[in-house]
DNA sequence: ACCTGAACACCGTTCAAGT
DNA sequence: ACCTGAACACCGTTCAAGT
């Protein structure tokens, strides 16, 4: 369905967007090369040709998946910003079954996209932060955020083959809203970046 | 050198020891069923007399590296003692290779032990704070542990290798100190959640 | 209680060679 | 520029059978 299907060989965009669908698909375990390769119609090394190993291929899904982000409206500063950033890249590892893991994994390895912490590092620092300070309170809301939708969308895993569910959970007001719980640990964050800066004198640039 | 070698076969203590080593001398993409196997002088079959597969396996071992962590000197609570329980967890995931990495993936897949978020809950309620928001905040610090070692481990890993250094960093000033970007961290949380209290709370004089 | 032997159904990656 | 064919060196897991 995507990318060129007749005649044509494949590109290195289209080996991407096919990984992309067999990841939404099937989810990471199933996202094997030679599984690729059969949905591109193709002998596993010839994946070889247009990505040097998987971690690179990876990387660039990871990419994408990031880049999908998009901040709603936008256009207003200082906390809501930095909000709404959260929450768009929330909604974009959202958007990919298994999202979260594959930004982290290759976050992980290096060779990941600072496309993510870079947009939330921006967006503190409009708020008037150093950007040694916004580099490192967007590392820190970078992991909660990773962390945190790697575990809703295992626990979507777990749901959808019923390890647990069928009765509804043993826990009805604990688990339940999980935007809620994604939102409390934004806030506590932003809290504490609100208190160092009522906190910090003009002491140092 | 641990465990029964002579005459008696081996039991499920054994297993895990000898799969702590294996992780510590040669990280967790070496850690496979079967160099486990012949570590311990056995085919690979036997070591699902002692784990059902793999995955349970890890568990123990990340239930066995959080269980490593010893907060300083204890005995003073509030935000002394959650500081304190942070950085023995964080102590623990340093004193195995790819410590961070194993304890993640085990609570990514819902097995994890709880024994890391527990003790966290338990300081900050300590602190005085409900039980519902005692999770929630001991949520979120654990994703930022976890994701800060993951990040740490994984550069000491390349570094070892010599990906990039032999001269010292491009960023001289930029990554060098780990520990104090963990307390930055750390400091974020905390300070976000006196901050809660203290708004929620009409205050004490 | 603990392990062997043998098999099943896979992996990622390399490399000469083809068109 | 893009791919085939064949191989290398592995994986996790199952299961009958042994002691």
């Amino acid at each position: 369905m995507t990318g060129a299907e007749n005649g044509r060989r494949h590109t290195r965009d289209d080996v991407a967007r096919a990984a992309l669908r067999i990841l939404d698909d099937y989810g990471l375990p199933d996202l094997t090369m030679r599984r690729l390769a059969a949905a591109l119609d193709v002998q596993p090394s010839a994946l070889y040709w247009h990505f040097p190993n998987k971690q690179s291929l990876l990387a660039e899904l990871a990419d994408r998946i990031v880049s999908r982000a998009r901040p709603s409206e936008s256009a207003y500063g200082g906390t809501p910003r930095i909000r709404a950033e959260a929450a768009a890249l929330r909604n974009a590892l959202l958007s990919y079954r298994d999202g979260a893991e594959v930004v982290a994994s290759t976050l992980a390895l290096g060779l990941g996209s600072p496309v993510a912490r870079n947009r939330l590092a921006a967006a503190i620092a409009a708020d008037g932060f150093g950007s040694e300070t916004a580099r490192r309170a967007a590392t820190a809301l970078l992991h909660f955020v990773l962390g945190h939708v790697s575990h809703e969308q295992q626990r979507m895993q777990y749901d959808s083959i019923g390890v647990l569910s069928a009765a509804p959970t043993a826990s009805p007001l604990e688990e339940e809203d999980t935007e809620a719980e994604f939102v409390f640990g934004i806030d506590l964050l932003l809290g504490g970046l609100e208190l160092a800066r009522s906190r910090s004198a003009p002491a140092r640039p």
